[in-house]
DNA sequence: CGCCTTTGACCCGCGC
DNA sequence: GCGCGGGTCAAAGGCG
């Protein structure tokens, strides 16, 4: 599947993103992202050049960062304090999307690493990991048991490189472009 | 053969 | 302390 081109109308977008419910009225299953979109930004999604910057995605740029933003980058997991992973808590990010398949292609590589049923929930969470190495942003996927058609991804972390399939598909394009552009 | 998913065990935080 | 829920590990197997 290809990444959502954002102009569609959500009515015909096999993606259309919705707005999620306020977190209180959220599945009771699912833990709270620190942030819900109503609209993403694909682009900053899928460059990975968001966090480049100082910039973030076109979405809740408000507190995303907030009280631990600020050395989020390089220590998600604590210097093994007990030999596990401290709750060093990254950026957040869910939304929903109807779709019958519970992974969407956001142009990233992932490895699955884990799943769990979920209690409330007849349909089980799956856990990912991004393969790049040295990015450790992971995401969960959800299929609410309310709506069987609805899928909450749950990113964690940006990504720390940009995105191969994004770059795949523009470069043609960018050379063409340059191509055309000495007429 | 390398990368992936599957799956049960393990770990940890939290509430009682 | 104990049990539960949730997140991760890692061995084993599958697939191209």
């Amino acid at each position: 599947m290809e990444a959502p081109p954002p102009q569609l109308a959500p009515s015909q977008n096999p993606y259309s993103y919705l707005l999620l419910p306020p977190p209180s009225s959220l599945h009771p299953s699912m833990t709270e992202p620190d942030h819900v979109l109503s609209d993403i930004d694909w682009v900053g999604l899928l460059s990975g050049q968001s966090q480049l910057g100082e910039e973030r995605p076109a979405v809740e740029r408000a507190s995303m960062v907030a009280e631990n933003g600020a050395e989020e980058e390089k220590g998600d997991r604590d210097e093994k304090k007990g030999g596990r992973m401290k709750k060093a808590t990254r950026p957040r990010f869910a939304f929903q999307t109807r779709s019958e398949d519970d992974i969407l292609d956001d142009g990233y590589k992932w490895r699955k690493y884990g799943q769990k049923a979920v209690k409330n929930s007849k349909y089980p969470r799956s856990y990912y990991r991004c393969t790049h190495h040295s990015c450790n942003v992971k995401k969960q996927v959800q299929r609410l048991s309310r709506d069987t058609s609805m899928v909450v991804t749950t990113y964690e972390g940006v990504h720390n490189h940009p995105c191969e399939k994004l770059m795949e598909t523009l470069t043609p394009l960018l050379k063409q472009m340059q191509f055309l552009g000495r007429f």
